[in-house]
DNA sequence: CTGTTAGCGCATTCAA
DNA sequence: TTGAATGCGCTAACAG
């Protein structure tokens, strides 16, 4: 029933190949006979088979993506990102949520390869053998957004998650606090997790403080256990003076937790975030915390990919965006 | 270079149209040829290439999806609804971001019709003539989640917003306030805004209480702009003592509008929200709301699709979900 | 239960 | 500048 381009060849007198010529917008094309298949195609109403010209030019334009959850208020920032870039370099993309289970990726791996996407863009904490060694059977190009490989094997977009994490402890340190807690990353995320941890302690370590084992708990991203973790703290002892968490969430978490205690931040204790996602701008009071540029991860992510997959040269394949630390009021303007 | 069906065929010595059996599950195989092809495609490493498959077949087991934005707290819960009843049914979906531009949303659904995808996801506040002129030129259903078309032609999921904002501004009224503020929706949501507006309207009247002016203004759906109106609210001769915002990011926007003034939620100023998004439950006070389930519609119109898709029977098209309110701190519990 | 044969709608040589 | 012919990899009758 919907009108081919053999149709569109009879009705406009030509054959077939020079429908596809004007179509694709071959230039070899006469001007005159040029209108008269656009008057045809009008006429008909005719749409392109994609899947038809998909098998024949062996071409997609189509990525696929596997994120781990779109719901969650990092990545869809970082989606955004990869569909604009997508869009400007005319590919579409066919999105996957895998919840980071390996099974799934490794299925979703396979499921996109079989419906040809051009390229693929991974995203999920841990990258294991079993993970290179489905990419090894794929012959399109592969880019990692927010994560890397052990190995550093596959092209990547991150940031330099120990010098973050560094960073943002040593602003806590500045301040004169001597306990400092963190809120870690859980182990599902050997790789950045560890990072940020392993800044954590040389910051403590380059200011000759102790590393105080009660002072590190780890959290699992989400808000509750942010608040979770603070609470524990709070029933310390000696409890910390300043917190440092390895996300927004967790950071606003503490932060109720702290104030629910009847204390305050920034003045009894200070937090500082990790990711600026929307919501440190939406608590009181407002976050300070590290930024790590969820959009542009993923924007340079896909453009990356757009230059593999087109052949272009590339001069590193493991790029590292800069971050940097943005002050509200979370933390005190002065040092105490 | 890839392996296909033939190489498959040769290497286990039957037809390719055995492989095709095998591979696509036709019980019409003698288990002794099954397990000898399965073989073989172990051996090669054989992938079947979808796109060959969606020629033949005219099925892409793909769905398009156009959403106004991924990022957005609301759309992306409402996403993954959608992808993992898609997944269920073993759909994948092409995701495209539209910013509710019509221009792009038309451009969009041409797109994805050209890639054959099997039916189409459609979200955006305003359905226009354009939309329908260009929906009515597809031969793959189409469903529309959290908005529904003037004159409900189309299948689509929504839920009741007259009566929720009807139930919302109730809330209020019963506890004995007079003067109850509207944070409204932009107009680029004619529909969905305008009927919030209406069962604001209705509630007032049924209590006879005067509709005022001056405590309704319209906000954009985003925090900054409920944060705006709450403080022009506050700049009144005479304040509102409640107030009830289309979405949870303006009613938080308004909550640290009235904190920044000194003023307290919920004993000084009441205030209510709208969607139910996961912010509402990391403010302080929590977020009193009306429950709109995203994800439910999301999933609740994927389901529909598949219906669709698969010619089953469907008894009403115009689909409404239930909703309710979840009742925190940003109200006080009992009546004043 | 299995093999043969036609397309699916298009891009892409190769000639003309 | 154009047309004819071929094949992309697979599904789906149909025949045996």
């Amino acid at each position: 029933m919907p009108v081919t381009i053999y149709d569109v060849a009879r009705e406009a007198g030509v054959s077939m190949a020079t429908v596809s010529r004007v179509v694709n917008g071959n230039p070899n094309v006469k001007p005159t006979t040029r209108k008269k298949v656009m008057a045809a195609i009008e006429r008909l109403g005719y749409r392109p088979n994609a899947v038809a010209r998909g098998l024949a030019s062996k071409k997609t334009t189509t990525v696929g993506v596997i994120i781990p959850d779109i719901s969650s208020l990092f990545y869809s920032e970082l989606a955004r990102g990869i569909e604009d870039i997508a869009t400007m370099y005319k590919y579409n993309i066919i999105l996957c949520n895998s919840d980071q289970r390996l099974e799934k990726e490794l299925q979703l791996i396979n499921t996109l390869l079989e419906k040809q996407v051009d390229g693929l863009l991974f995203m999920g904490a841990d990258i294991k053998e079993d993970h290179l060694d489905t990419f090894s059977t794929a012959s399109v190009p592969i880019v990692l957004a927010a994560t890397r490989d052990p190995d550093s094997l596959l092209p990547s977009v991150t940031i330099n998650h120990f010098q973050a994490a560094y960073d943002a402890t040593q602003t806590l340190i500045e301040r004169g606090h001597k306990r400092i807690a963190m809120i870690a990353s859980p182990p599902s995320d050997p790789l950045a997790g560890l990072l940020r941890f392993e800044g954590y302690k040389q910051a403590l370590h380059d200011a000759g403080l102790p590393l105080h084992d009660e002072l590190v708990t780890g959290g699992n991203y989400f808000y509750q256990s942010g608040l979770n973790a603070m609470n524990s703290f709070l029933q310390l002892a000696e409890p910390p003076t300043a917190v440092f968490a390895t996300s927004d969430e967790m950071a606003v978490g503490a932060i109720h937790a702290v104030q629910d205690a009847g204390l305050r931040v920034p003045d009894d204790i200070e937090v500082i975030g990790y990711d600026n996602i929307r919501l440190a701008e939406m608590v009181r009071p407002r976050l300070t915390t590290v930024v790590q540029p969820m959009y542009d991860i993923g924007a340079v992510a896909m453009r990356l990919l757009t230059k593999y997959m087109n052949n272009e040269h590339v001069d590193d394949h493991v790029v590292q965006l800069p971050h940097r630390i943005e002050f509200r009021e979370s933390t005190r303007t002065e040092n105490v």
